[in-house]
DNA sequence: GCCATGTAGATGATGTGTCATCTACTGCAC
DNA sequence: GTGCAGTAGATGACACATCATCTACATGGC
């Protein structure tokens, strides 16, 4: 890092409406949730995760590369979420250091009533205002990067 | 919202990878402000906006409408950055409810270390890896939906 | 068997975001 | 001036994310 680069305007421009996007976005879909159903986007996640499978069962581990989260982030979340009642957990017979995550009746309630509205949000504030090119766009831009932050993994700085 | 709607396939995909994207990304510039110079995003977009003005000090409210951030948010966010010495706070004497922030020495010195290597990063991760047409489409995408954003308020479910 | 190393997962401290609520001042109607 | 709605901002409780660290079991080499 040399001759330290900078963003020109036009980058300026699309980073800050990219980030503000991003955060009323996401602070939209949290708070409709939130008020709708007492799930928050965590909680949904792992739920969808969880009925994503004919069991309802996983591995803390395999939720979490299903999930592509840290592993005390979702070991903190499934804490919280069993206190709550919307996971359970079941003692792993063939790996004694782990455990199942089971998902209870009530979370199976849980995310049922709240999935329509949900989509309905992200279909309203998100798609509806797009074409189909631009979603296309997205998600071509999307993956591009994400292969990015996979081969640059710890270069950081 | 009589007949529940959903997301068609891709639509599926690209949320999906958007969302992950979107939150990776977030989490490798946390980490590289964080660890590169102990600042959080949140601390850098709040002297952004200090050092953005001559004086170096705004109301919170001006503050606040600049991020875009919640009160409460922000108010929690100045105090912390006030106990490690990042801003200062100021008597207003126009207003009395009010008060003013400034941005400390301590402060001016610790984002202008910062910025090269946050600016490095985003176009690493970011813009390298796109074109100017996927950067001018971005752009366009995100202030379409934040304008929807806008003109959607308070009708949520 | 014994030990080293790796993997599954939990936990406490700390920083961050949201909600509900509170205080204090402003500004306007009367 | 009194009253009252509105605005500026702080605060406590709680959910969430990250980091560092810890325990316990697994597995392979010897």
């Amino acid at each position: 890092m040399n001759s330290p680069r900078w963003l020109d305007e036009e980058q300026q421009r699309a980073w800050r409406a990219y980030l503000r996007m991003q955060g009323r976005l996401t602070a939209r879909l949290n708070r409709q949730l939130q008020t709708g159903s007492a799930l928050s986007l965590a909680d949904y996640e792992v739920l969808v995760q969880l009925t994503d499978v004919e069991e309802g069962r996983l591995r803390p581990f395999e939720l979490q590369r299903g999930l592509h989260w840290e592993q005390s982030r979702l070991s903190h979340q499934l804490t919280r979420m069993r206190h709550r009642g919307l996971v359970r957990r079941e003692e792993c017979a063939e790996d004694g250091r782990g455990a199942f995550v089971v998902i209870t009746e009530e979370g199976r309630q849980a995310i049922t009533a709240a999935a329509p509205g949900h989509a309905e949000t992200v279909l309203r504030l998100f798609f509806d205002g797009l074409t189909r090119e631009q979603v296309t766009a997205l998600e071509q831009l999307s993956t591009q990067i994400l292969d990015r932050l996979d081969t640059t993994e710890e270069t950081t700085k």
